[in-house]
DNA sequence: CGGATTTGACCTGCGC
DNA sequence: GCGCAGGTCAAATCCG
């Protein structure tokens, strides 16, 4: 199994499940590229060959260094936010993977960003609606619902705030989009290079993008990678297993940190879709 | 006015 | 079987 960590700014992103469509033109794309220098975001991604990202459990075995994600995603159940998710998806997982029963579950593959930063909501490109919050223990900071608004889409995603550290956001996906990206709704200027074509099994080497830096195998590396700057494309996450994250890098680059609010806390707490959008529409694509 | 968010209630799974 | 915790629903509310 391969397991490709990309670290970007935002420190983890876990997907959970895969759009099964081209993501969207972000609605307010003009906004996040506005917004794009200068903010702080790691963002890692784990995903593993086999068409699942990492859960939380394997994360650990993958990551290295910030243990942010370690340390809270995986297994240890001090602070975090993870441990609720691992409990319920770790069942989940055991069975769809391996038996592909899952009673309740979907055996899509599901994606976890996490990523650090003050800005909540990592907007991929899709349009999501919040249904819901809830407070999970060991995590006094609530995590947010949100489904995919396009009529019959299935993916669903969490985005919550570590416990640990404020400024990491752990977005969990779920799913798999079955439709192309949504126009955006005010849309015009989105200019993404990615093509549209199918986003789930996204294999389009869409926009490729200039500079890389990931690893594909277990072993944690970390590029040394400062503010928002993402030399890796994520495209070729999207080779490898399908979530094109290939607007991914250009996103980081540009998104801006608007929220950045002096007491460190959730800036953009009215989720702002923003600032990932592109970032994320590479994964969900 | 339409769409998105909020929020409490309800449902389901899991551990004891 | 019971209680706990996570996840989802849906009515009310808010916002553009």
């Amino acid at each position: 199994m391969v397991v490709i960590i990309i670290y970007l700014h935002i420190t983890e992103i876990v997907y959970k499940g895969n759009h099964s469509h081209p993501k969207p033109q972000s609605t307010k794309l003009s906004r996040s590229y506005q917004k794009a220098s200068g903010s702080n975001t790691d963002i890692s991604i784990q995903q593993l060959d086999n068409g699942y990202i990492s859960t939380p459990e394997n994360s650990s075995t993958s990551f290295g260094e910030d243990d942010i994600e370690q340390g809270s995603l995986s297994k240890s159940g001090e602070d975090n936010a993870n441990e609720p998710e691992a409990k319920r998806w770790k069942g989940e997982y055991e069975n769809e993977a391996s038996s592909a029963l899952g009673s309740r579950t979907v055996r899509e593959p599901r994606i976890v960003v996490q990523t650090t930063s003050d800005i909540d909501i990592l907007d991929d490109g899709f349009r999501w609606r919040k249904y819901g919050q809830k407070v999970v223990k060991g995590n006094p900071n609530p995590r947010s619902y949100y489904k995919c608004t396009y009529v019959g889409c299935p993916v669903r995603k969490h985005v919550e705030r570590a416990s640990h550290d404020l400024r990491a956001v752990i977005t969990t996906y779920e799913g798999k989009h079955n439709h192309d990206v949504p126009a955006p709704r005010g849309a015009g200027s989105y200019h993404v290079n990615r093509p549209l074509s199918d986003a789930t099994t996204a294999n389009a080497p869409t926009v490729v993008r200039p500079t890389t830096n990931y690893t594909n195998t277990l072993e944690n590396t970390r590029a040394p990678m400062t503010n928002g700057q993402a030399p890796f494309t994520l495209e070729m996450l999207q080779g490898q297993g399908s979530y094109g994250l290939s607007r991914f890098v250009n996103s980081t680059n540009s998104y801006v940190n608007r929220a950045q609010q002096p007491n460190g806390q959730f800036a953009a707490a009215k989720e702002e879709p923003g600032y990932n959008e592109s970032f994320l529409n590479s994964f969900l694509g």
